[in-house]
DNA sequence: GTGAAAGCGCTAACAC
DNA sequence: GTGTTAGCGCTTTCAC
């Protein structure tokens, strides 16, 4: 049916050894005279071959392709509404895997009958994790998995360090909003998430969140601490707080629009600081004031790490920091009383 | 090295054969014994064995694996700013995809050396062109593609008919915002678009626009349209127009944001209608009344049909054309004089 | 410089 | 019910 190496062999007069060689550009490495590669390659235009991909893989045991884990234990669709998290990071991997000459295949589900399958069939090169959910179930998959791997939102440490890791610096982000409110005349601040599901890094923002106001002098007791269900019932109470600072830019919004709802007014009321900080952040209304996290850069630097892995090499480093910074926008101001 | 099915066979005492059976649920089709059935399976657990895809894939001529030809002649990065029609369509097809059991790569570039390497090496089963841009290039290359291809926002006549196509009704469309104009008493109408770039839905929406105008019995002259890179101008001098339609979200937003920075309310002194109506229209400021188009579905659709062709049928019907609603949002009011 | 031969892991005729 | 055999298209020793 299609062309193969035999059909252009043929009509150059060779072996597919040579044709191999030829179109790989191992002809000079492997000396075939240039006549002969001309004759090959005219051979090749003539009849339109082209190497079969599946065939090559199968052969080299490389795919160049890099599957993402995305959305894994979230609900779909990802792209289209709210937060730009996942849209940011994507646009970062998917230019930093072709610039090293990788595809990016999404996966929203596992593929294969059971996770294992899924992630080391010889079906990727390398994996990206970002599933931020560190539950049992997605240890023990990871666990299994023997391709090359690379967690995003999650510390190398969470996973024995066997695989390299991309995360911003929550507290030094944490810290920056802190400071910021404070600086504003903030000094009741609660922190807003989403207490039943356990997002590590929402923990680690929490973390921050209490123990930077406590440096700045500032207590923090249980009730600082919203949980995204309770929203309701927080925002209809007389406000115990000046200023909320939400675990991510979802949150936030959330925050935006039940402040509204209920007529209380944002920043005036109430100042709101969220966490990402991505086109999402200048379409709200008012413009959210976010800590910022260079998503599409991690997702870049997620791939390089990956690809040093893919290599046979132990990435170095094995887990990459990026700073935060602040993005002031709208929605904080200096508080009413 | 790896497990492969070889060692499966030795282990259970059978042959490589028997094991493909079992494991690939043709057990009782082809005649195995439930006995040695499951010393088969028993013994792929032993070992933890796991197909080899690529060599299934090669061996099947089928990858399971369809690629979207994202962005191909638009500046990347497409999903972390602006318009979030991208973003929703992709949330269509792979969520479209998986339920076919294929998973979906994003291909900002082409593959390969050359553009027919890159899509007819085998490497996909189908591939989604939705680059908006009719030219002479891409016209060529689809012509070299051998492999099952749906085309979206374009029609199927442009292409010869030879593949299915997807797109929304855009005269209809079109004619809701129209009449949405005139019913709150618009009469001057203008229609913006990025006149240098030949997206050909933006003609066909430029077409419906004129022709629906004047059904309504409103003339229209050349002044009507709206270059893109004429807007600044445009907004600094008398305002021609009491409403403007644009061609696509992302431009409404540009003259949300080019008419605030010279001091135009939106809609007290101009409305605005959009095209496509994602979750972007909602962040904006005004929200945007927008046309919208059911880009999620349409997305879903389209791999229908793909996986129709893949599965060597005539796409039936040819072509998917799926009507529009008006989404009325803020943009819009009466006019003022 | 070029070719012959083997084999990657899997599947499907076709025996028996 | 199970096994034998051949081969998908490619690359890579190794020989000449």
């Amino acid at each position: 049916m299609s062309v193969t190496m035999r059909d252009v062999a043929a009509r150059a007069g060779v072996t597919p050894t040579v044709v191999s060689r030829v179109l790989h550009n191992k002809a000079t490495a492997i000396r075939v005279s240039e006549a002969t590669a001309e004759r090959v390659r005219q051979a090749a235009i003539d009849l339109g071959y082209r190497v079969n991909v599946m065939a090559r893989n199968f052969r080299e045991r490389q795919t160049m392709m890099i599957g993402v884990l995305h959305g894994i234990g979230f609900d779909r669709p990802l792209l289209d509404k709210g937060s730009r998290y996942f849209a940011s990071l994507m646009d970062g991997i998917i230019e930093g895997a072709f610039e090293h000459g990788y595809s990016v295949t999404l996966c929203p589900k596992l593929l294969g009958q059971t996770p294992e399958d899924a992630m080391s069939d010889g079906r990727f090169d390398g994996l990206v994790w970002y599933s931020t959910l560190p539950s049992q179930e997605n240890r023990e998959m990871l666990r299994r998995c023997s391709v090359p791997m690379v967690l995003i939102h999650t510390k190398a440490a969470e996973y024995g360090n066997r695989y390299p890791a991309v995360t911003c610096d929550n507290e030094q982000g944490i810290g920056l909003a802190v400071d910021h409110l404070i600086s504003l005349g903030h000094e009741r601040i609660g922190f807003a998430y989403e207490a039943h599901i356990p997002f590590s890094e929402s923990a680690i923002r929490a973390g921050a969140y209490r123990s930077h106001m406590q440096e700045r002098g500032l207590r923090v007791t249980d009730c600082d601490f919203i949980d995204a269900g309770d929203l309701d019932n927080y925002l209809s109470q007389p406000l115990r707080h000046t200023a909320i600072l939400a675990h991510n830019e979802g949150l936030a919004a959330h925050v935006l629009r039940k402040a509204f709802s209920v007529g209380i007014s944002i920043p005036q009321d109430l100042s709101v600081v969220g966490f990402d900080s991505t086109g999402y952040c200048e379409e709200l209304t008012p413009k959210l004031t976010s800590i910022y996290q260079p998503l599409a850069e991690m997702g870049r630097g997620a791939i390089n790490l990956l690809v040093q892995s893919i290599g046979g090499n132990t990435p170095n480093p094995l887990e990459l920091i990026y700073p935060c910074s602040l993005d002031i926008r709208g929605s904080t101001c200096i508080p009413h009383r």
